[in-house]
DNA sequence: CGTAGTCTTGAACTGCATCAACCAATGTGG
DNA sequence: CCACATTGGTTGATGCAGTTCAAGACTACG
């Protein structure tokens, strides 16, 4: 159970934000060393997420943002009358609850879709760290920022492109961030299900099945269940691409 | 061309918050007397968009954010495929530009659809006053959130609507934020044609059109071009919150 | 080892897109 | 001020991408 980079009588629940190989991915993106450790003082304890269970839900108070550790997680919004729509799958390095600061209460839940591990990000200590850190305020509006561009292109897709391009559009985006990683661009594995996927994408389950095996009819991909190889990743971005040709 | 309630002889072009009706629907909601002055040395030049006129583009240099003071705009983001998706529309008191923080560099155009005014906010200056003044760095913080929380209910719209709750929610998006202004909840003008709304909501301008002629023929609307006068606003209601009944 | 959850595939249906014609409003130049 | 062009909107007929319903196969986990 012990974290082996960390002395076994500290406190294992914490990780530094400084000792951690996500930082080049994270929110410490291009702090000082000193900047560094103020951050390590104010993140929270490290929380373990089993798969299946939520890390908030929506009306929730919201106190805190997290960053993913290790693990993966999935975001889902719903209408009042129950529809559910998936708004974001979050890997390694990604913050979690950033909507939730609009309100000071959670707009959305967030489930582990493995076990996960995630840091928590006292946001009143954010804010009043980054009142002091230029850097550290300006990569947090960054990050923001980011996720605001993502959901537009979110919106691009779900307005304007048909199924095989959502779900070349959605393959390339995990592989992408997977390689970020040090994963292979050609081999995935995915944590979700057909369901959770065709939610993300507009689609319904039987439609993302089908579009997966027309991929593999056509060598785009191979296909096992949750084991994606991407056999011609060109062609991936050419169905992407086709527009309306 | 003047302003009547600014001197003749003064900058015409700059409007201070404290003197503006918009203060509390805008960036300035809950800051003090104090602050609000600091915010009026901030704010830069007034500046004017034609009907038709983009205020900024994608890929052009990110310096400042704009709130809207008179007018309306949409934004639109486009593919490299040419493929284009109004991603939203601005009305008087909300802010248009945070997308282009995350890179420096505009992700998307801001075109207005009516002669509009724009009150110019210098990024690095609103940075550096919200170092300042805790209450201003939250409500920014709450703008950004709001926008995200905001994308996720139309990627819910876009993912799971049919056309008709989808075009129901538009309308009462729309004369909800209206009404906030001080206009009338039954009655509206759009600014923007079918083809906009359509692109907005994942919909061909002829499926808009007829959803419409639809609403007219229950009674729920009455459509005159773009007069709309909403009739029965609690059909409305149902027809989003219908699900798949 | 069995059962529940997940995935695949087929067949029929349907909501929206597409194509096309027409109309209304607004603008333009002679 | 009228003829004509342009832009935006409506409506109809037809087609198809994706949904729905259904049945069966695979897999994983207690």
């Amino acid at each position: 159970m012990h974290d082996t980079t960390t002395p076994p009588h500290l406190d294992a629940l914490k990780v530094a934000c400084s000792a951690c190989n996500l930082r080049e991915l994270c929110l410490p993106v291009g702090l000082s060393d000193e900047e560094l450790v103020s951050l390590d003082q104010m993140i929270g304890a490290r929380r373990a997420v089993r798969r299946g269970e939520r890390l908030f839900h929506a009306g929730e108070a919201f106190t805190a943002l997290y960053a993913v550790r290790t693990g993966f997680f999935k975001t889902t919004t719903a209408a009042e009358d129950g529809r559910e729509q998936v708004t974001g799958f979050q890997m390694a390095g990604e913050l979690l609850g950033l909507d939730g600061i609009s309100t000071d209460h959670h707009a959305c839940d967030a489930i582990a879709l493995e076990d996960s591990q995630v840091c928590m990000i006292p946001y009143g200590q954010l804010e009043s760290l980054s009142r002091e850190f230029t850097l550290l305020q300006h990569q947090f509006h960054k990050i923001m920022s980011r996720e605001i561009v993502r959901d537009h292109g979110v919106m691009l897709l779900l307005g304007s492109m048909r199924a095989e391009e959502r779900l070349a559009a959605f393959l390339l985006n995990l592989t992408q961030r997977l390689q970020a990683r040090g994963f292979s661009p050609s081999a995935l594995v995915l944590r979700m299900t057909r369901e959770e996927i065709g939610s993300y994408l507009g689609l319904k389950l039987e439609t993302v099945s089908r579009t997966f095996s027309k991929f593999q009819d056509e060598a785009i991909l191979e296909v096992k269940q949750r084991d994606i190889r991407i056999l011609d990743q060109g062609a991936l971005q050419q169905v992407v691409n086709a527009a309306n040709c």
